[in-house]
Order: structure tokens, then C-alpha cells, then sequence
DNA sequence: TATTATACTGTATATATATTCAGTATTTTA
DNA sequence: TAAAATACTGAATATATATACAGTATAATA
């Protein structure tokens, strides 16, 4: 893709800064009073330009059609699904066991994560992560030792420290001294590690 | 104000819905196609009455000039500052004090706070503070039994439970079996309440 | 009980708006 | 060096859109 003009780049921050004041995208007119235009052709030809190469879109017949995209860059927000440790059964992800939504800029964290995961119980205690804190959960599989992770064994999801022994034996370890070690034999039991934690939340 | 009815809430829901999707504001057409009224007056109407009960402004004579209001929840972020736990001198809030920011919902932890503190030490650990945790801080004196309060003794800047034992003494409590309660006797020495916790945040 | 708010259909219309066409001029690409 | 992209003015127009007006009906206030 060609680059950005000057002027294709302050007809662009023109329609931000409108849709940031007004709430709604301008209309030619509009793009043509910001920037001292005298003919709408003038806003019509950049925002084709800007279109072409593809930094909006623009609805046909639309009044006000225009949309920016990637947004991503701008707000770099957006909600994220706070699921309930839930002992056993159901997905993780599932749709019936999302609690509700946080509102949270996407590099609240200094990796990126999917969801927040409410805790129960205590078992993780002694690495500060207390009942009903939300630990948010990056989901992936790469897991290194010392990692605290999402694992789920069989129906059950438990989060606790990750620590692989062998090639075929990995412990779960709690931060409670009054919770035992799961050993997981990896050739007889079957172990899913949904994610790991990047980040914890607490609300008193 | 009058509570908004559902049908009023339908079509709030509905302007939400088809900017998040769009990019821009329906219009009165587009409102009734997407709920299925038949005429447009009928969602010229329920528009009015939202603009009456404030939930959205009407830009007179602008096509699609909807705009929704109390953008509170999404727009009400803020830069927080983050607030090293300085051991002596500085007061608190200084300047030179702030390590950085984080931009961080108003309403991200269930009570309005004013900055974050980052933990030194584990005094408090076995409330689930560890070393370099943030503590979301609102800044206020009126503590009660059992908050986690962030307090000044002389120069030193601690976070502890707070206990008030009588009209004079107070302590000030740790959540770690080798740390020991502070006596306060206020007749004799000055405690300063910066503030308490109202939530915690922490990143991997 | 009268009044206001809610919840619509249906028609009409001034105007707001996108969009095309005709030019001019400079710069960049192939 | 020809073609395409950039960067405009200016005028014209089909249509998208807000908005007023005329009704009907029910529920909620005062």
C-alpha cells in the first residue's frame, strides 16, 4: 500500500476529531470548513483516496458514511468476560459462564490476556492471589516452570504454579502449605492447560 | 428524571448497537428497520424522548446527528498515577514522586480512587499483597476497622489493617506473622491517614 | 377527570448530503 | 514521456434524511 499523504493524514485526524466531538462522522461539507476547502469535490477525492488505501470505508448513499478502521490503534480497549472458576463440567469460554464484562484497555497488562478468571478458594494464598480476586488469563499452552497456570484435569480447572519435573511427570503447586502437590503422570492422565495468568485484579 | 421505558431502552440499544457495527449513527429509517416500526415518526418520537431524559443529543437539522451521552462508562477513563511507596521524606502526591501512569477505567474498581501505590515489602501478605503490587488508592481519613489504610508516621509511609482500639489508641495491623502491630497513642504521637484500598493490581 | 407521556401509522417536504461532471495544475510513477 | 495520482475550484443533482403535521390508542400522572 502507497503511504499517506500530509494532506490525505489531516483529513483523517479531521474526521477523528470530529467523531471524538460530535459523536457522528462529517460530511464533505464539514471535512471542507475544518480544513478551509471551498469545494466538496475537495473532501470527496481524499476521502476516495483514503478509502483506496484503506483507512476508512465509506457507505454508499450514507449520509455521514464514513468509518475509520483499525481502530485498534485508537481505542485500544475492550471488554473482557470475567468467567467463574467453575469446579466442574463446562468449557472454559462458554457462553453461560461469563459473569459479566470488564471495560479494560488491551495493554493493561504487560501481555496481552482473554479473559479474567474469578477465584475461588485458597489454595494459591501465598502468592497473594486471594478468593474472588481476577487473575487475568492469557490463553496459551507455552507454559514455562514458575508460570502460574490455568490447568484443567479432566472437569476439574484449578490455577496453581506449573513445574515440570520430566519429560512425562508435571506438578501442580499450590501456595498453601495446607494443599498437597498434584503429580500428573502426562502418559496416563490427561492434562489441559487452558492459559496463564499475566496480571491479577482486586476490588475491595 | 422518568426512568427509561424498554422500548426507549430498545432503541438506545439499537443506536449502540449500529455505531459499534457501522461507525456512525442510524438513521430515523435505519432505527425503524432494525425494530421494525413502519414509520419513521415512530422512532423520531422515541428519539426525542431519550434527548429529554438526556441519555443522547440530537444535532438539529444534521443527518444521523445522534450522539450518545454519559459516555461515562466508556469514556470516563483517566491516567492514574502510579506511586512508589517512598520510605521517608516526600510527601505522597509530589511530582517527582511519580513513576508513571495507568490509564484505567473511573469506575474500574467498585469505589472511585486516586492513585496507584506500588508495594514494598510483604508486611501485608497474607492479605494477598505482594512486593510490587498497586494499590488503588482513594484518598480520605474516614477509615473503619479493618480497611487497609495507607498511613504516615512521621516520615514513614506505611500500608496496614487499621484497628482502632479506643478513643486514643489505634493500631495499625500487618497480614504477616514476622511483622509487628504499630501502637499508635494518639495523644503522643501524629498518624496521618492518606488513604485506604479499594483494590489491587498486579502484572506479571 | 383532565392532562401528559407513551407508542405507534402514514404522508409530505424542505434541505442536508453524496456524488457526478467539467475544469486546472502539479507531482509521482511506470 | 505518457499515465496516474495528487490537490484543488465550481456547479449541478438525485436522493437520503430530518422533521413537521394529522391521526389513533393506551397507560401513567396530577
Amino acid at each position: 500500500m502507497r503511504e499517506i499523504t500530509s494532506q490525505q493524514q489531516r483529513v483523517l485526524d479531521c474526521i477523528q476529531v470530529y467523531i471524538k466531538k460530535t459523536g457522528f462522522p462529517p460530511t464533505r461539507a464539514d471535512i471542507c470548513r475544518e480544513l478551509g476547502f471551498k469545494s466538496p469535490n475537495s473532501a470527496e477525492t481524499h476521502l476516495r483516496a483514503l478509502e483506496k488505501k484503506d483507512f476508512i470505508t465509506i457507505e454508499s448513499g450514507a449520509s455521514r458514511g464514513i468509518s475509520i478502521k483499525n481502530k485498534a490503534d485508537i481505542h485500544n480497549r475492550d471488554e473482557y468476560p470475567v468467567i467463574g472458576l467453575v469446579a466442574a463440567g463446562s468449557p472454559t469460554l462458554a457462553e453461560e459462564n461469563i459473569e459479566r464484562t470488564i471495560n479494560c484497555p488491551k495493554s493493561f497488562f504487560d501481555s496481552n490476556f482473554d479473559y479474567f478468571l474469578k477465584v475461588k478458594g485458597l489454595s494459591m494464598k501465598n502468592a497473594g492471589i486471594m478468593e474472588d480476586d481476577l487473575i487475568a488469563v492469557k490463553k496459551t499452552s507455552e507454559v514455562k516452570n514458575g508460570d502460574i497456570v490455568i490447568a484443567r484435569l479432566q472437569d476439574e480447572v484449578t490455577v496453581k504454579f506449573f513445574k515440570r519435573k520430566s519429560s512425562k511427570i508435571v506438578e501442580l503447586e499450590p501456595a498453601n502449605e495446607d494443599f498437597q502437590n498434584i503429580v500428573i503422570n502426562l502418559e496416563q492422565d490427561e492434562l489441559h492447560i487452558e492459559g496463564k495468568s499475566v496480571g491479577l485484579l482486586r476490588k475491595n
